[in-house]
DNA sequence: TATATTTGCTTAAACGTTTAAGCAAAAGTA
DNA sequence: TACTTTTGCTTAAACGTTTAAGCAAATATA
């Protein structure tokens, strides 16, 4: 039952006796073949099961209709939703997209791309490992021509488009919220100070604290990997000060629930004698206890829109110069019982 | 800057004034070529920056050293844990993966399959989506002589590799573990009968209540879709009974989640009043209030597995009839506080 | 020394497609 | 009618690699 040899489009054309590029033509529904040419082709390539062999016209085309997607990990909810809609968008134009992980890790974000470009995909859409120092390798994708497009996790030396939320403003919505719920004492367990993301996050949270005339203590200004983990140690530094906060942000879920897991072991209560923000809106920040507020990032948007700037530069001429865009979108505060101090 | 015409191996051919023959055999160290030569080209090659280009080699070989894989969703840790497992194994050995979700889909599925056809990957490694029910697209792969690997969910009747765990023993070691406990009155909210793996769970069940002349009543017996939504409501189902269950066991993480959110609010004891144990050990699992125990499915294991079983298809000649596996491997019971009555 | 084997390369075809160039026949135009 | 244009195809080369076949020179064997 298994058959081996694939049809062709030399095969179609030996049984129509015509020439396997009028075939071929004929597939690509070229204006200069006739239309009962046309219907013949369709046919014949139907009842042999015609496959194109997409490695011959990559080849001959010098395009693989394969895009890279480089993620620091694809298990968090924000990464799969991007991905999702790339693929959602990219599909439709018969592109396929193959997924790489960083895990975080720099050296492996180096063969990942390497990987790519060895696959000869016709561009490469990216959100950095944390790792990240060395922008080398993006350097060599953009020297070779391919489309870079990143998203949330990106650089401003690099000069390629971007697609990211406005992490400022966000640090900024936050600290408002906490104010507004009465809060004094606001730390921020934020991420590395070296990713832009974090910095800009770290920058709205310091100017927000300045606005409002809080004390903008040392002390409560942490620089967190934001695992799990290490939002637990954190949490537990914060609360061995003398004079411990009354709300705590967390720059990133997974060490927001490290945190929460603390306080809750400890039985301080969320939060009323500490209220707490995360960021990100991973699912389950719904589903802890209490439920977590959080920063919703429009992760399905992030991924569309990366995914049509790579379609804007694929049908561009080479040649052409492209206009460089940065494209921040205004996140959005979900906010849940773990900082919702007034209706408690 | 941008170097756009790529080094082939004729440009380095011609630089030596060899022929592009002996430079492909030097830069795969045929033993035909002196070693003066072999050194020789892949010095020039690393001066002219020389990156193969994978499309006319996957042309001219006949394989594209790409992989597909296929599962409901990434954005879960076991899915995402098999990956990541299966791509360190498989990019040991030079190949790529493709990662494509269904979504739980059958139409997706379908596509995706269609889709990795088209990209000329060299075998598909895949799990199932819940409404897959005509196996047509599968026997598609295997007509085509394209080694397939199922994983987790798959099905008997398609005769092909298979590695997962033992549904039917999994169950067994809740009920017992749930009996010691104390429980007399064990529910089962479990996921589609028509699925091998849930059956397999449903069917371990039963054997498992009826070993320890418990109550096996329909009631306590319901199927699910095995969402957050759908646990919620199976859980409410069975706290409308007259006479409650004192231990529920959910077929899946997300689906016990949903439950143990709705015991919470109705301010149940877990685990005095009722027990609640789920399924895939999901990281969340650990994080709730109570931790959650459940079953882990060794899925680091499940996804080397996978691509070894893909590997070794792939080293045979095409006509040995290869011999059909199915590796079962043993879960585990991870006890944590929502199971364990003894120690509240 | 004569013959066989090994070494180190070259030649040329092939993988399946696309596409520029070309050409005869049909159709349109003056 | 004589021409230009359009239609509908064919021919042949190209994409970059791999590999079977072949061949001369060097080396081994008898």
């Amino acid at each position: 039952m298994i058959n081996k040899k694939k049809t062709t489009i030399k095969d179609i054309a030996s049984v129509l006796k015509i020439s396997p590029a009028a075939v071929s033509k004929a597939l690509h529904d070229d204006s200069r073949i006739s239309a009962k040419t046309k219907a013949a082709v369709k046919k014949v390539a139907a009842e042999l099961n015609y496959q194109p062999n997409h490695l011959a016209s990559a080849l001959r085309k010098g395009k693989s209709n394969l895009v890279g997607v480089i993620v620091p990990r694809a298990n968090s909810n924000f990464f799969s939703s991007v991905i999702q809609n790339i693929e959602e968008v990219l599909n439709k134009e018969g592109y396929n997209i193959i997924i790489t992980q960083s895990h975080e890790s720099f050296k492996k974000e180096c063969n990942n791309i390497d990987t790519l470009l060895f696959t000869q995909v016709d561009g490469i859409i990216a959100s950095m490992a944390n790792e990240t120092i060395s922008l080398d390798y993006y350097e060599k994708i953009k020297s070779k021509g391919i489309p870079l497009i990143l998203f949330d996790r990106g650089e401003n030396d690099l000069n390629v488009d971007y697609i990211g939320i406005n992490d400022y403003n966000s640090s900024h919505m936050i600290v408002e919220h906490l104010v507004e719920q009465g809060c004094k004492r606001i730390a921020h367990i934020g991420g590395y100070k070296r990713t832009r993301i974090f910095n800009n996050r770290i920058k709205g949270y310091i100017d927000a604290i300045k606005k409002h005339n809080l004390p903008l203590d040392s002390e409560l200004l942490i620089e967190s990997n934001l695992t799990i983990e290490d939002g637990r140690e954190k949490m537990i530094q914060l609360l061995a000060l003398k004079n411990r906060p009354d709300a705590v942000y967390v720059a990133g879920d997974y060490a927001a629930l490290g945190a929460l897991q603390v306080l809750n072991e400890q039985n301080i209560n969320i939060p009323k004698d500490i209220a707490l923000v995360g960021f990100g809106n991973e699912p389950f920040t719904a589903m802890v206890t209490p439920a977590m507020s959080s920063i919703e990032q429009h992760s399905a948007e992030i991924g569309k829109l990366a995914a049509l700037k790579f379609l804007e530069h694929a049908k561009k001429e080479p040649f052409v110069k492209q206009t460089l865009n940065k494209v921040i979108l205004d996140a959005e505060l979900i906010v849940r019982d773990s900082s919702n101090v007034k209706a408690q």
